[in-house]
DNA sequence: CACCGCAACTAAATCGATTTAGTTGATTAA
DNA sequence: TTAATCAACTAAATCGATTTAGTTGCGGTG
């Protein structure tokens, strides 16, 4: 390896001390000659020196570097969360490193513990919800944490999420004005997480003011590991099925596809669908498919100001953002208002 | 910031020195007694101890840290492969840095530059082929770089590829048996591209086995700025069209199908169509179409083991890893043997 | 003309590890 | 008995920056 410029390289050329060339690097030129700066700046440009990041990191206490906690980076919106991180810490000089959990808490924790001892100056975390006290002990030894996407009881401070209640409200609302009135909201478990719930509050707004009851057989569930509670064509076949399938999430989405796929069950003829969650090639589906879609780059984009804000400013103040999501009129929703 | 335990309060707890603490911090046991590793052990979890890893970096000039270079994180393979690397770096310990170049060969150049000042270990590049000089620069600075999926004329020592020129060759004479002989190839340049030559080359190996001469009105372009040379439309109304459209690349295939969805033009009826690289949700498009698809985890795994190679053994003999292919038969491909 | 103040620097400590070159005390060989 | 050997440690230098606490020399003041 070609042996690295240093300071006292510099320093020697420029006939000054390491001290000095170090005080022009970092901008401060209170005391400093016009000649001194000339013949530094020359002896930089010379040797083409640049600091050396890891010894400025051990002395200052910082690494300019996030860490990134995401379930799967392979997703379709979290490579896109993950595009709008990396590029503004790139325009900020940030790094960015970036850690998969597989949907596996006891990875998450890990991944914390790792970033921490690893001296990150701040991490971007889709939790899951399940290591709040280690969140909020690393919290509170001062390292900023910022949540995105994923909002539960105890991470409502520093979080930016899509505007899930309004965007559910408006696509419910516009599956009502096509004469709708049986609409099958397919979720999973809310739990404790408001971005799951907060759409089910908005479909509910939406069902309430126009005087539709909210009917708890039309709320239904599927799990990640187990698939759906009820089968689709079950939910079909039942005494009053629903005339539109409302599904929340991507993965929901496309086992639904595959499910009325093997019954021959077809869209939107015989049931409409409304996808939260934008689907890749979603214009060239047997019926393109009309969705909600979230800003993920957006959303990337700005829970990176919110934490370098927060890496900044000590005491910045805890913010909530909200990110608007967009809605794509395609044609798997049938106007059934005849 | 809770202050962090450091080495010293280790020593001090143990009531030994900094240098046998460290000792046992890296193994070497030589000459230390067991009552000495005991208590340096119990100290270490008394304290809750981890070396801090930036003091270590300065001292071990490394940084247990890799940059990798895609020119789009968010692309379906390349995410893929950057979760393999991702993979099989946290399971050695090592990190990961990712640098988009959105298709630009100057933002490479400085990714490149960006990323040996930051002392990385090593690289790993999907690369445009144009930075050639600079990265073997790096390369015999001591700096080892493995490339992946892009092969050109000057990278092809330490590089991981999918076997291009053979599942080209293998989908290419499963359409010659469905009857097919137009078969067009829809490419981008090859230009100095060892990977797009090596699909055309599987192309015309499969034809002529077959006695097929290979007819350069049927080899067709598309550009990632200015799309087709020739519009599909055009193409099939030529005198002696093709029966089949064979893609090499996925935007290709995308805005084929938006060109021939545009013209009501429809697959596999009116003409077929194979496509290099998987689509996302293709078991739901409109007809499913079949694909030759690379395995990019496996690719990224690959690479990422190789790299490590070079990295701990600095005269590894230089490798080219290919990795196989899969063919994905579904239903865009008509037999026209009749 | 001695003293002060200030511009313009610099020496040395520091960050938290690793590593080299010793040191110490006990055992063994001559 | 004494030197040599060796196990079991440690002191101090080092990695490449930043920063604090000086130092130096010059011009101005009373």
């Amino acid at each position: 390896m070609q042996k690295k410029i240093k300071l006292i390289d510099v320093a020697q050329l420029a006939e000054v001390s390491k001290s000095t060339v170090s005080q022009y690097l970092n901008g401060r030129f209170d005391y400093m000659s016009e000649k001194t700066k000339e013949r530094i700046k020359l002896a930089i440009q010379e040797l083409d020196y640049v600091p050396n990041p890891i010894a400025r990191s051990l002395k200052m206490n910082t690494t300019k570097t996030i860490g990134v906690i995401v379930r799967d980076i392979t997703g379709f919106y979290t490579s896109r969360t993950i595009r709008g991180i990396d590029d503004y810490c790139k325009k900020s000089n940030y790094n960015v490193l970036v850690y998969n959990t597989d949907f596996d808490s006891e990875i998450e924790a890990k991944s914390l513990e790792t970033l921490y001892q690893l001296r990150v100056d701040g991490i971007i975390i889709a939790s899951s919800g399940k290591n709040t006290q280690l969140i909020d002990k690393y919290i509170s030894n001062g390292l900023p944490i910022v949540h995105f996407q994923l909002e539960h009881d105890g991470n409502e401070k520093n979080i930016v999420v899509s505007d899930y209640r309004k965007a559910a409200f408006d696509a419910t609302e516009y599956l009502i004005k096509l004469g709708h009135k049986r609409i099958c909201f397919l979720t999973q478990d809310f739990q404790s997480m408001k971005s799951r719930k907060d759409r089910y509050l908005g479909y509910c707004d939406a069902l309430e003011k126009h005087n539709i009851g909210v009917d708890k057989a039309l709320v239904q569930y599927w799990h990640r590991e187990s698939g759906f509670v009820q089968t689709p064509k079950n939910m079909l076949d039942a005494l009053n099925p629903p005339t539109v399938f409302f599904t929340q999430h991507l993965p929901i989405t496309t086992e639904l596809l595959k499910a009325l796929n093997n019954e021959n069950i077809s869209i939107p003829d015989d049931v409409s669908l409304l996808a939260f969650d934008e689907i890749p090639m979603a214009e060239y589906l047997k019926v393109p498919i009309t969705v909600v879609t979230q800003n993920p780059y957006e959303v990337g984009k700005e829970a990176t100001k919110l934490l370098l804000d927060n890496i900044s400013n000590n005491d910045a103040p805890p913010q909530k953002v909200i990110i608007p999501s967009a809605f794509i009129k395609r044609q798997s929703c049938k106007d059934v208002s005849n």
